[in-house]
DNA sequence: CTAAACCTTATACCTAGGTATAAAGTCAAG
DNA sequence: CTTGACTTTATACCTAGGTATAAGGTTTAG
């Protein structure tokens, strides 16, 4: 059983994060020793890695919320958990595509610089943002 | 010489948005006409439509800050446009490649269902998470 | 002339995801 | 036994990007 600046230590998250964490209902409360101390257990860290690790690929928080559930909520069949998962890759297949959009967009203007390079335009005269 | 419902009618943005990137000095203060209304030229509107567009994209409000000072600082020459350009392109990449990590971890997890799925086990069984 | 529909400002509020600080209790070393 | 490092709670503060509202002035249609 770990007391908070372990886990945090281990975790290089602020005890205040856990703290935190706990408030919103992210992680269970751990138990406490007679002082009041909290002390978490391998499960209760094996979750805050999770969600650390979750928290890294850029989940939010709500959407670590769901898989935590996703995972706990033991009335599921795999086609239900297999259904949600795809929909979660659905969304970050579109923010893929949002993010292709805008770099092809000032992957124009710098094909436009280019143009202008090329053209010995070198001093101080870029009208690559005039459209 | 439009007012600050017409241009936010246009441009599909609440007036107090407008404001607001009057107040964070996103956008000049626009000319006034005798009592205080706001008139937006073409160039202010020119100048919203973009951020609009821009934000839309996926920017944010201090990307969009820093391409319009690009647009507007007559004494950068192309190869350094293009320059802020290539590394403003590079942390797209970056953004990109998380999510497709992301992704990939998700569709490992989809890829395991498969598996509990072809072995019939269709019940509230999954243990796709255990890992 | 009056009411609705605008405009102005200031101020407060909201989400997401925390961080910082203060006041107080606890524990371990010297 | 005291000092410093920890812990607890509550509370306040922060960024980003706004939205909502109130109190007041203006303009326009009927």
């Amino acid at each position: 059983m770990l007391k908070v600046s372990q886990v945090s230590d281990q975790l290089g998250i602020n005890p205040q994060t856990i703290y935190f964490y706990e408030r919103i209902g992210l992680i269970p409360s751990p138990r406490r020793n007679e002082s009041g101390y909290r002390l978490f257990s391998a499960v209760d860290v094996e979750r805050l890695t999770f969600i650390a690790r979750a928290k890294q690929l850029g989940l939010s928080l709500e959407d670590i919320r769901e898989v935590l559930a996703l995972r706990e909520d033991q009335s599921l069949t795999c086609p239900e958990i297999q259904q949600r998962l795809r929909a979660k890759v659905a969304e970050i297949d579109q923010n893929i595509q949002q993010l292709l959009t805008l770099k092809s967009e000032l992957m124009h203007w710098v094909d436009r610089c280019e143009l202008s390079i090329g053209n010995q335009q070198l001093d101080h005269d870029c009208h690559v943002f005039d459209a």
